[in-house]
Parts: structure tokens; C-alpha cells; sequence
DNA sequence: TTTTTTATTAATCATTTGTTTAATTCATCT
DNA sequence: AGATGAATTAAACAAATGATTAATAAAAAA
């Protein structure tokens, strides 16, 4: 949870968790001192007193945020001992199951890379995911003639898309097909098996 | 462009593109009244005059976004004409062009979506999508025995997702393969023949 | 032209909001 | 217990912000 091993006190946390909370729902300009005063139970002051000012505050939750989204991935991606399928039905899996429980999570994620461009992009240098195992296990497999060959920035692509996708346009996908927020989560379990099976076919020879 | 034929005079015009240019890029709350006037060269008092409330100038924007938006796409999916793998050749196309031309869109309406589930919604009535001809031309090649059988739900969600996921995670992309912003249009201008043939891909049997 | 309506402006108001101050409580150490 | 520093609080400040007012200019109607 923590980039190097910063230890936060009680009171620090019950505010990071509380502000967390809010500018993952609504943003940064939308969320108040004040609101996560109230919702951490905490003394308006002791926001700045702990974190300096509301700005400093989001920078730390937003870059720990990032860090946990992309270090999974990274995670799964570098498996030595894993294959290629594999390592799409764990990462569909995972990132599903994260973004069933922290719904607003890749939202917030889109719109804050958008915002802060350069300095918290530092955290996904291209390296770790276009040098990764599973890049080496698609283009081996390109080379063996059982996979097409594509860009492998297309193939990444597609996966992030199939993934995460569905969850930042749920309002749109509930509305069209008239889900309750159960069959909304229901239906992406679905994907879980599907995606990596998707994926695959658009690859396959 | 207006629903319902509603007049604008010049000073609202300049208003409203001012404040849609400022609205999707910096979402509802990081715009000020104040900016808005400067960028359209009128007086403050004037976003009131016309538009009551920077709430309501919002709202207006907000539902002639999304119903240009959708209304592109029902209108592609509806046509008699086409054929099914045509259809997602037009979407691509046109969408990818939509969005090369306004980066901001995708990252716009979800977010807006998000934040007005009902009211906004009843635009895009689950009906016009999952009941068009494209949905009817899927479910003729499922009984034809030459596409595979999968919720349309799945269907319409991954061309979404293969289209707009990459300009909503932009940044992530451009950085990853240390692309420049016309290196990255140039990777979306590929997406436009790729994407109907991974959709077919993953539908036939 | 005169009158009436509409459009525009500068100034102001009333809240909201991020942050700071100064006082007080609490914990730790001697 | 007393002293010292950290944690917490209520109150206040200053700037930003959405909205309104009252006066003026421009346009339309008479």
C-alpha cells in the first residue's frame, strides 16, 4: 500500500482513508476539506497540520493508487512460470475482482493520468509492461507462426480495453441492458473466462 | 447539434462553446464562471442572464454531448442497409475521428454518466441499442451457425470498449510505448481496419 | 422621435472553501 | 509532579466563487 515504507499514525490514516474514499467518488475539485474532515471524524486543522494542504493530500493517494493498480499488473505480466494464457486469465481475474470491489477505481485512475501527466506517469515507465514476459511469450509465439502478428501496443491495448473498460462505462452498460448492480457485477464474472478466450482469438492463427 | 430545436443568439453561442470547451476538459467543478466569460469574451453577468446557473449552462451542454454522441452510433447500428461487418467498419471510422478531433469526449460522458445516472440516461433507452439491426443481424448469424453465441450485452460492450478505452487512457498508452500525440493518432487511424476484424475474430465459429 | 423592451456592464453580496492562528488537551520524559 | 513537545480544537482569515443588483447602452416597437 505504501511506496517506501512511510509509517502513517492513526490519525493520518483515518484521514488518507476517508479522502481516499471521496476524491475516488467525485475528484479532486469536487471534494471539500471539510467533507473529509467529517467523514474521517477529524478536526478540519489537523488535514493541513498532518498533510500541509488538500492538493499534497491528493498527490499521496493518487500515487498510491496508481502504484497498487499498475504493480499488479506488472506482477502478473512478469511471471517467469507462467504462459501467455495464463498470465490473461489471471490478470482478467484480478483486475476485475479489484474493480468490482473499488468500483470507481479505473475512473479515477483515467482522469487523473489525464491531469498529471508527466510526473505520476514516471510510475509506469513503458519498460515493465512493453518489456515484459508476456510480450516476450506473444512475440515467441509470432515467431513460431501460431500468433498473428500485430503491434504488441495493439495487443496491451486490447486486453486494458476489454478489462477495464466496461467498468468506467457501467452507468451506459446498466442502462442499455437494464441490469440491477448484482447482474452488472454478474456479468463481468462472465468475462473473466471470456476475455482471455477473446483475446486468444484475435490473436490465433 | 440542439435538441429540439432550440435558437441560440451569438452571445449564447459563444457561451455555450466557451463552456463546453472548459466542461470537458476540466469536468464541472474545476470550471469557474469566471473563466467561462473570459473565454468567451462576455460578461459574467451575462452566463446568468442566459443560462440562470452555471448548473443549468452545464446541463444543457452536458445533454446535447451525450446525445450527439449516441445518436451517431444508433444511427450506423439502425441502418437497413449495411451489412454486420460494414456496421462496425463505420463505427471505428467515424468514432475514431470523433475523438481524434475531441480527446476530451470519452473521459467527459462517462464521467458524466457516472454522476447523473437517470436523468441524463433516458437518452440512450436500453431499446435503440440492443434492439437495432445490428443486434438482429448478430442473432441471424448465431442461427445461420456461423457466429458463436454470446450475450449481445458482450457483443455491443467490446466494440465500445476497442474503440474509446484507448483515448480514455491516452496517457497510459503514449507513455508506455513513448509515443508523441501524432504517433498515438496514427495508432488510432490503424484501429480503425483493425478493430472490425478482431471483433469478427472473436464472434466466428 | 419617443417609448419600451432587451442586452450589457461594473460593482457588490453572500457563501464557500482552503488554510492559519492561538489556545488547550494529551502524552512522554526527567 | 513538573516540564516539554506533540496532538487536537474552535475560531478566524483571506481569497475565490456563484449569483444578483442597479445603472447604462442598444435595439425594437410605437
Amino acid at each position: 500500500m505504501n511506496i517506501g515504507s512511510v509509517k502513517y499514525s492513526d490519525t493520518e490514516i483515518k484521514i488518507k482513508d476517508a479522502a481516499k474514499f471521496l476524491f475516488l467518488k467525485k475528484g479532486f475539485s469536487a471534494t471539500k476539506t471539510r467533507e473529509i474532515a467529517k467523514e474521517s471524524n477529524i478536526n478540519l486543522a489537523l488535514l493541513n497540520y498532518y498533510f500541509t494542504s488538500k492538493r499534497k493530500l491528493f498527490e499521496i493517494i493518487m500515487l498510491e493508487t496508481i502504484y497498487d493498480f499498475f504493480s499488479k499488473m506488472v506482477e502478473v505480466y512478469n511471471d517467469e512460470k507462467t504462459t501467455l494464457e495464463e498470465k490473461l486469465k489471471l490478470t482478467s481475474s484480478k483486475y476485475i475482482d479489484m474493480m468490482i470491489a473499488e468500483p470507481h477505481l479505473p475512473t479515477f485512475i483515467v482522469n487523473e493520468l489525464k491531469n498529471n501527466p508527466s510526473s505520476l506517469l514516471k510510475i509506469l515507465k513503458g519498460k515493465m509492461i512493453m518489456e515484459s514476459k508476456l510480450i516476450d511469450q506473444y512475440n515467441d509465439g509470432v515467431k513460431k507462426g501460431i500468433y498473428k502478428k500485430i503491434e504488441p501496443i495493439h495487443f496491451v491495448t486490447n486486453i486494458l480495453s476489454l478489462i477495464v473498460f466496461p467498468f468506467i462505462s457501467s452507468p451506459i452498460i446498466i442502462k442499455m441492458k437494464k441490469l440491477s448492480g448484482k447482474e452488472f457485477n454478474e456479468m463481468m464474472n462472465e468475462r473473466k473466462k471470456l476475455i482471455p478466450k477473446w483475446i486468444i482469438q484475435m490473436i490465433k492463427k
